[in-house]
Parts: C-alpha cells; sequence; structure tokens
DNA sequence: TGTTTCACG
DNA sequence: ACGTACGTGAAACAC
C-alpha cells in the first residue's frame, strides 16, 4: 500500500512561486492553485498512492510558538495574492475528496510526521511531498520525501541514502545538526558561531547533543567556548525544530482513501477556475458520469420510422440538430419537443432523408438550432435544400458571450454554462490514426454519443439566450451575427475566381528571381552552407561569419526582421539581397505557390473559409486561405491581385471601401464636435488633424505635417503611447507626448472618452461596441503593470475596431438582402475588414455600384456621415 | 508544438 | 530594468 502526504503550505508557496501569475476571466488569481492541482494530477498517475492526504498550519499558536517567542519571528505576511487561493484550495481539495488535515497547536509537519509513523507500523509506504527540507528528517526504511525542487516540475526522491550522500548523515542525525547551526527561515537560533560545516563534523563524529556535550573536554579554544555558551539554546533549537511523531490526532488512516479527484463537484470548480488545458486533459473515462446515462430516442430504421419523424417535424416549430460528419458521410440527431431521434439519411432504402426534408411543407419556417449552423447549412445546400430559417447557433451564441476565449466547441460551452462534462469527437473516436474510420465505427456509440450532444444543445441553448439578454445582446445575435451566417455561407460557397495560368507565371517569376537571389547570398556570404529561410543560421552567418553588428536578439538568438535588416543595410551589400529575398520568399510561399494549391481545379477558384467565432473585437477572419491579407502594399506583392477576377468574361468586380470608418467611429463614440466637423465637412482628415495640431490652415499643412497627423490618428485607435509614437516618428519621446496633448486640447471629448472607456474597462471588467458586442478584459485588474496597459489599449482599440466590424457587418447582410431581392446576379464575395467585393455581371454594374454604395453608407446612423469609395475592374488589382 | 517572420485592415 | 500599437493567419524552421 502507497501514501502520499502533503505539506500543503509548503507546497503551495512553492507553486505559488513557480508560476507565472495567472487570474481566470473574473480576475481571480489562480497560479498557486494551479500548480498544486497540476502535482496532484501528476503523483495519481506515477504513484497511484492508495491513500492521500493534506495537511495544513493552522493560524494559531503552536507548542513551538509557547516554547519560543520568536518561533518562525520575522516571517512575512502571505502574499495577498496567494491568501486569495488559499480558500479555494481548501473547497477544491474537499470536492475532490482529499483528506485535508489540520491539528491546532501544531505544523502541517508534525501531523505528516505522525501520520508516516502511524503508515509505517501499518507497512505503508510514504511519500511526503514538500519543498521544507526538514522533513528529510522523517525519512526511512518506509518513508521517502519528495523534495520540490527548481520550482515545481521536478520532484526530487529523497531516501536514506539520499541523504547520507548528500551529508553524510542519518535523517535522525539532521535533527541534531539543525540543533547546533539552526535554520534562518523558521529563526531558530542553533549555536551562534557554528554553521553548517562544524555541526555536520560533530554530529558525523558524535552523533547527538548529548554526546556532544560529554565529550566537550575534547573541543578546543573558541569552538569549545561556542559550543559550551550555546548549550541552552541548542536543546531549545533540537526541541523546536523535531518533528512530533505522535501528535494527538483522534483520526482514523482510513480517511485518507480516497476515489476520483474528478468528479462532476471538482470539475465544476476547476472549470470556474478556468483550468481548460487540464480539464482536457483529465482521462474522459474518469469524469464521465453523465455520459453514461443514456438519453432515449427514437432511431430511424424503417420508412415508418421516416414518416413517424416528418409528421412530427411537420406539427413543429422548431428542431434541434447535432450532425457528425465522416468522409463521405453524414449522421444526424434530432430533438423535437424532447422527442429524440438518430438517423443515417440513407440507411432506410430507397428514401433520402434529405429529399424528404427538402419537400417538408414547412421547411421555410422551421426554426433550426445547431452547432456551427454555417456547416450544417452547406450540408443542406449540398443536398438541394436552400431555404431554411436558421434560428439559433450555439456556436455563435458562446463566442458573442465571452468572444476573448480559445475555443468555442460544444465540450467548453457544456462545462462553462451547464457545469457538464461530455465527451468530444477526438475522445470518442481518436486522432491521427488511431482515429475511428466511418466503417470501423459503433453506430450504437455513435448515436448514444450523439443523442447526448444533441441534448445539451438543447440545454445550452436556454442557458444561452438568458445569457444573451441578460448582457443585452440578444438584439446583436438576431439582427447581425446570425443573419450574418447565410452570408458567410453565400461567400464560402461562391469562391473567388483565379487566373491560373496568370498564377502560375506569377510563381515562376517568383522562383526565378529567387534562385539567383540565393546564388548572389551565397556569394557574398562566402559560404553556401545555410538556409536563408532560417532566422537561425542566417543570424549565424550574418552576426557571427559577418560580424555585422547585432541589434536586436530574440529569447533564442539574433533578430533578423526587416526592422533590423533596414538598419544593418549600409554595412553589407548582402543585406539588401536577403531582404529582396524574404519578400520574393514570403510571396511565392504564401500567395504564389501557396495561392494555387487551394484553386479547385474543375471551377479555378479558390474557396476561403471565413470564421464568425474568431476575432475578439467582432471582426471576421478568413483561412485556408486567408483572403484577408493578399498583399497590397508593395508593387510586387500587389500583382497577386491580377489573378483575382471576376467569375466568368461578362463580368467585372465592384469593390467598395469605407473611407476612414474607424476615426468616423471614433468621432461618433467620442462625440467629438471638433473631430465630427472634420468629417462633416468631408476634409481630409489627416490635414485636419495636423492643421490642428500644429496650428496651421488646412492649405499650409505639408506633407511632413500630415504623415505625423496620420500617426497620431492611427496611433490614438490603438491606443498607442508616446514612446512607441515617437519611434514611429522618429522624434522624442517628449515631443511625441506634445503632440499627444495638443491633439487632446484640440480634441478635448476624445481624451474624455477615452478615460471614460478605461474606467469602465476596470470597474465593469468589459468594454462594448455601438452595438452592444462586448469583450471583457481581465487584465484591467492585473497587479502586473504591463499587462494594465495592454488592457487598457485593448480597452481603447475593441470598441472602435469592434463598432466597425458590426457596421460591415450590417453592411453585408443588407447588401446580400438587397441582390436578392432585386433578382441581381450580381454576387457578394469577399469581405476585407472595410471592404466588400461583388463579383457583377457588365449590365448590371451601375445597378450594384449604386447599391453597394448606398447600403454600405446607410448600414447605420452615425453622428458623422459613412462614405464608400467605389471602384471597378477585370481584377482585384484593377479595382484601386 | 512553439518561435520567428511577415502579409492584411 | 524592461517594453512599448490593435486585430488576424500562414509558412518555414527547430525541437
Amino acid at each position: 500500500m502507497k501514501s502520499i502526504l502533503i505539506d500543503g503550505n509548503s507546497l503551495f508557496y512553492r507553486t505559488f512561486y513557480a508560476i507565472r501569475e495567472m487570474s481566470n476571466s473574473k480576475g481571480v488569481p489562480t497560479n498557486a492553485i494551479y500548480g498544486f492541482v497540476n502535482i496532484l494530477v501528476k503523483i495519481q498517475e506515477e504513484y497511484q498512492p492508495d491513500y492521500l492526504g493534506v495537511a495544513f498550519d493552522l493560524k494559531g499558536p503552536t507548542f513551538r510558538h509557547l516554547a519560543y517567542d520568536d518561533y518562525k519571528g520575522g516571517r512575512q505576511n502571505m502574499p495577498e495574492l496567494l491568501a486569495e487561493q488559499f480558500s479555494i484550495l481548501k473547497e477544491l481539495l474537499r470536492k475532490m475528496d482529499i483528506a485535508i488535515i489540520e491539528l491546532e497547536g501544531f505544523e502541517a509537519d508534525d501531523i505528516i510526521g505522525t501520520l508516516a509513523a502511524i503508515g509505517s507500523e501499518k507497512g505503508i509506504e510514504t511519500e511526503i511531498i514538500t519543498g521544507d527540507r526538514d522533513a528529510f528528517q522523517l525519512v526511512g526504511p518506509l518513508v521517502k520525501v519528495l523534495y520540490t525542487k527548481k520550482g515545481i516540475s521536478q520532484l526530487e526522491e529523497v531516501d536514506e541514502d539520499w541523504v547520507k550522500n548528500q551529508y553524510g548523515l542519518t535523517p535522525k542525525d539532521l535533527i541534531d545538526l539543525k540543533a547546533l547551526m539552526g535554520d534562518k527561515s523558521d529563526n531558530i537560533p542553533g549555536i551562534a558561531g557554528i554553521g553548517e560545516k562544524t555541526a555536520i563534523k560533530l554530529v558525523q563524529q558524535y552523533g547527538n547533543l548529548e554526546k556532544i556535550y560529554e565529550h566537550i573536554g575534547e573541543q578546543k579554544g573558541k569552538q569549545k567556548e561556542k559550543i559550551i555558551a550555546g548549550k541552552d539554546d541548542a536543546f531549545m533549537s533540537r526541541m523546536l525544530g523535531t518533528i512530533k511523531l505522535d501528535v494527538p490526532w483522534d483520526g482514523d488512516y482510513q480517511e485518507l482513501t480516497f476515489n476520483n479527484i474528478f468528479n462532476p463537484e471538482s470539475i465544476a470548480l476547476l472549470k470556474e477556475l478556468e483550468f481548460n488545458t487540464l480539464l482536457s486533459k483529465i482521462d474522459a473515462a474518469e469524469v464521465v458520469e453523465t455520459i453514461e446515462k443514456k438519453v432515449a430516442f427514437h432511431w430511424i430504421k424503417t420508412a415508418v420510422d421516416m414518416d413517424n419523424l416528418f409528421k412530427d417535424l411537420e406539427n413543429s416549430n422548431e428542431v434541434i440538430i447535432y450532425f457528425h460528419e465522416e468522409v463521405a458521410q453524414i449522421y444526424l440527431a434530432l430533438e423535437i419537443s424532447d422527442r429524440y431521434y438518430y438517423l443515417n439519411p440513407e440507411a432506410v432504402e430507397g428514401l433520402n432523408f434529405f429529399e424528404k426534408l427538402k419537400k417538408l411543407p414547412n421547411i421555410n419556417t422551421l426554426a433550426i438550432t445547431s452547432q456551427d449552423l454555417k456547416n450544417l447549412i452547406h450540408i443542406f445546400h449540398k443536398n438541394d435544400i436552400n431555404e431554411v430559417n436558421e434560428a439559433f447557433d450555439t456556436y455563435i451564441a458562446t463566442y458573442l458571450l465571452s468572444p476573448g476565449d480559445q475555443r468555442y466547441d460544444l465540450k467548453s460551452a457544456a462545462y462553462q454554462y451547464l457545469n457538464r462534462t461530455i465527451l468530444d469527437d477526438e475522445e470518442m473516436f481518436g486522432k491521427g490514426k488511431k482515429m475511428v474510420k466511418a466503417e470501423g465505427l459503433d453506430e450504437q456509440l455513435l448515436a448514444d454519443y450523439m443523442i447526448k450532444n444533441c441534448e445539451t444543445i438543447k440545454d445550452l441553448k436556454t442557458v444561452l439566450e438568458k445569457e444573451l439578454h441578460a448582457t443585452d445582446m440578444m438584439t446583436l445575435f438576431k439582427t447581425i451575427e446570425m443573419p450574418l451566417l447565410e452570408v458567410m455561407v453565400s461567400m464560402e460557397e461562391l469562391g473567388f475566381k483565379i487566373d491560373l495560368s496568370q498564377l502560375e507565371n506569377l510563381s515562376s517569376e517568383f522562383e526565378n528571381k529567387l534562385t539567383s537571389l540565393t546564388s548572389d547570398i551565397y556569394e557574398l556570404a562566402e559560404t553556401e552552407a545555410f538556409n536563408i529561410n532560417s532566422p537561425k543560421q542566417l543570424g549565424e552567418v550574418l552576426f557571427e561569419q559577418l560580424k555585422l553588428p547585432v541589434v536586436k536578439k530574440t529569447k533564442t538568438g539574433y533578430s533578423t526582421n526587416i526592422e533590423v535588416l533596414e538598419q544593418l543595410i549600409h554595412f553589407h551589400p548582402i543585406i539588401e539581397k536577403i531582404i529582396e529575398y524574404r519578400m520574393l520568399s514570403k510571396l511565392d510561399s504564401t500567395y504564389g505557390r501557396g495561392l494555387m494549391a487551394f484553386v479547385e481545379p474543375k471551377t479555378h477558384k479558390i474557396y476561403s473559409t471565413f470564421n464568425q467565432t474568431v476575432a475578439a473585437t467582432g471582426r471576421l477572419s478568413s483561412s485556408n486561405p486567408n483572403l484577408q491579407n493578399i498583399p497590397v502594399k508593395t508593387e510586387m506583392g500587389r500583382a497577386i491581385r491580377r489573378v483575382f477576377v471576376p467569375s466568368t468574361s461578362d463580368r467585372i468586380l465592384v469593390d467598395a471601401d469605407y473611407s476612414q470608418i474607424e476615426l468616423r467611429v471614433l468621432a461618433h463614440l467620442s462625440g467629438d464636435e471638433n473631430l465630427i466637423d472634420a468629417f462633416i465637412k468631408e476634409q481630409d482628415i489627416h490635414t485636419r488633424t495636423a492643421s490642428e495640431i500644429f496650428g496651421v490652415p488646412l492649405d499650409a499643412v505639408t506633407r511632413t505635417q500630415r504623415g505625423q497627423a496620420k500617426a497620431i490618428n492611427f496611433g490614438l485607435i490603438y491606443g498607442k503611447q508616446a514612446f512607441s509614437l515617437g519611434k514611429d516618428l522618429g522624434i522624442s519621446r517628449n515631443e511625441a507626448q506634445d503632440y499627444i496633448n495638443r491633439y487632446f486640447s484640440r480634441y478635448p471629448k476624445v481624451q474624455d472618452y477615452m478615460e471614460n472607456v478605461k474606467r469602465q474597462a476596470k470597474e465593469e471588467g468589459y468594454v462594448t461596441t455601438i452595438w452592444g458586442r462586448r469583450r471583457y478584459i481581465p487584465e484591467m485588474n492585473s497587479r502586473n503593470a504591463m499587462l494594465v496597459q495592454a488592457g487598457e489599449r485593448m480597452a481603447l482599440n475593441t470598441p472602435i475596431q469592434g463598432s466597425a466590424a458590426d457596421i460591415i457587418k450590417l453592411a453585408m447582410i443588407k447588401v446580400y438582402n438587397r441582390l436578392n431581392a432585386e433578382k441581381l446576379e450580381a454576387e457578394l464575395i469577399l469581405q476585407v475588414h472595410d471592404e466588400l467585393i461583388i463579383d457583377t455581371p457588365q449590365n448590371e454594374k451601375i445597378q450594384v455600384e449604386r447599391l453597394i454604395k448606398e447600403e454600405m453608407e446607410g448600414a447605420a446612423q452615425l453622428s458623422v456621415p459613412l462614405t464608400v469609395d467605389v471602384n471597378t475592374g477585370m481584377s482585384w488589382y484593377d479595382v484601386k
């Protein structure tokens, strides 16, 4: 039998200092608890103990304090950040059903010593976990110490041999050792003037205090005097330093048994603490009690079953659907008024579920709830079901409620909102090579799993609806996010036509240039033994072989980024070649060859995925490939846009982008009359700003001044500080601060607004956009000043970037609906944050240009006008 | 899997 | 003494 005894106070201090500051989104500090729990997991796995107990010191005085007033004198109070975590740790241990042992008048050490002694009598092996070396005295044949050396990642196992090697003493000798040398941390005096070296020698020679004093005649000179003078201190120190093995504990050793430390109760608390990585690691089989509880359902196997399902659907207003996709197979779980159905849509011979669904009389009004509706709608569309009522997406709702989170999958949402542990696909079917493929699926298992998930969606919806109301985001959800889904589906399905042969030419061109640059670079470096693409190897060549000055370091080596390279340009001709190589290498790998891999051979189109639940500010994102970062700034990169063309030769691209939408949003949010005036007069905003801060008439603003004003304007949007503004402008921090001060004196309400946003973020914990989109900013209440500053910048930027995102989302919905309503063939195919692209038949050009301008400009009524520039052309390159 | 670099708004 | 502008995604390398 094995027992693990933990010195709770000691371990908690250790984990507190070993792990960087952490807190959950409510600002509760969690680092020490996190470390503690990780140790618990580790010992569970590695030692599989039969008994487990955590001993704590109590606040009151112990027998040692009563004997010696200054015992542990001079100790600092527990840091506040740790104290806050203490009661949570205890609560967690209680929920994990781990014994907590405390005894008035005694320290954790004494409790552990006693329990180890009891264990030894019973023949139980004990491992003591502590960061306190004092415990080494307890080591014996059945007792070892796991000492937390260096942080907490390594536990050193201390047994009798270890002590012998380290001190040349037995564990028991350590008691007398400490009696002689004392212990600063506990304020145990020992003998004044005797240090570790002498003390070890004495104990090795004589064994204990009694023997030392018996043979005191053998000592000489100063040392003898010190030992004699310190006799009382030595004996008292030994009493203080001796861990008790017989505290009056009236418990039963059986109290130290435990069951499952990860049970629904403890998991709920871990979830509150937001230990998500940990939670996902917990062996699914151990935690899932809920999954065992099966939900009754109808398995559609016959035509009669199918008829019953459709009768139910026909008489319903809403349905909840969970879907699971295998390679070319879809499985469905449905819920209608608490009745559950599972089906493989093709399972019934001659009766395809989707074909029947298409003919369902109420298919257009039946309100559908699902997790990740976008992909469900894709499935419907593939089955020619085109008009459905997407009512509620739990995925989007979860995202809206806390858009800074990492994941919004069903499992995470169930943890967070339902206190429920469910399995995800990976836990159910494995991943990678181990994955269970469709043919190997146990369909009963799959059905149970899917029905369970369907039930979870249903329960989630209830909670999420309540939460959306409580946070005033239901309108945002219903009028922006849900209607946008259909637009996203459409953009993904339409794709963007690519002139493939032109793309191939472009890529070859890049590659030819890269080949010649490569040989130039090798020649200039006088070696070919390095990979130019490797920052590490490149750094070695530049800074070690060529001995160029080191400008900046990264945490792993030399920095070789563009800023660094530009500073080195006059030191060596190789630098400009490297800069060009870098640019071309990026262009080819990401946009040349990179994009080619995404061109669908049949249609010559690229189908990007748009994600509505990624950006914390409310923006969309695009991936596989990302069409929102196609080059535009350099001519060579911009050439990539030539390959983005209308879908057919009789079409053109209509491109519309908002002018200065973020600064307009700032004008609106702040209500600053001066800023609003600039937009109402449709002035060039940077020129106007320059005129204000430099005190010159509009027509006297120089290019430099305009450029500086532009940097200030952008800096404002990002919450930039004087230091970096100065760096950008090549002026001192003080000068930059002076510009910012002048800006605020000309636009005072902007300053007020920013102060208010920061205050709100601090007080409420979140900021909002014009449409009430929220972002929580836990950093605002951190004790780390840098994190607070970062939080302030997020707080300042999010309402601006997020409101702009709200506006263009509204515009997309309006444009999409109007194109449909006017029965135009023009199609919205792309959004790039402030820009929309419509693939348009030539003959609809005028109508679409007018329509898009109207809808985008009319998307929101702000206190400044929204203006949109519209351009048309035969490629994305041509519309600028 | 994490780091570095760089493309966009 | 440090680091310093928000929000993304992708490729290549290193471990």
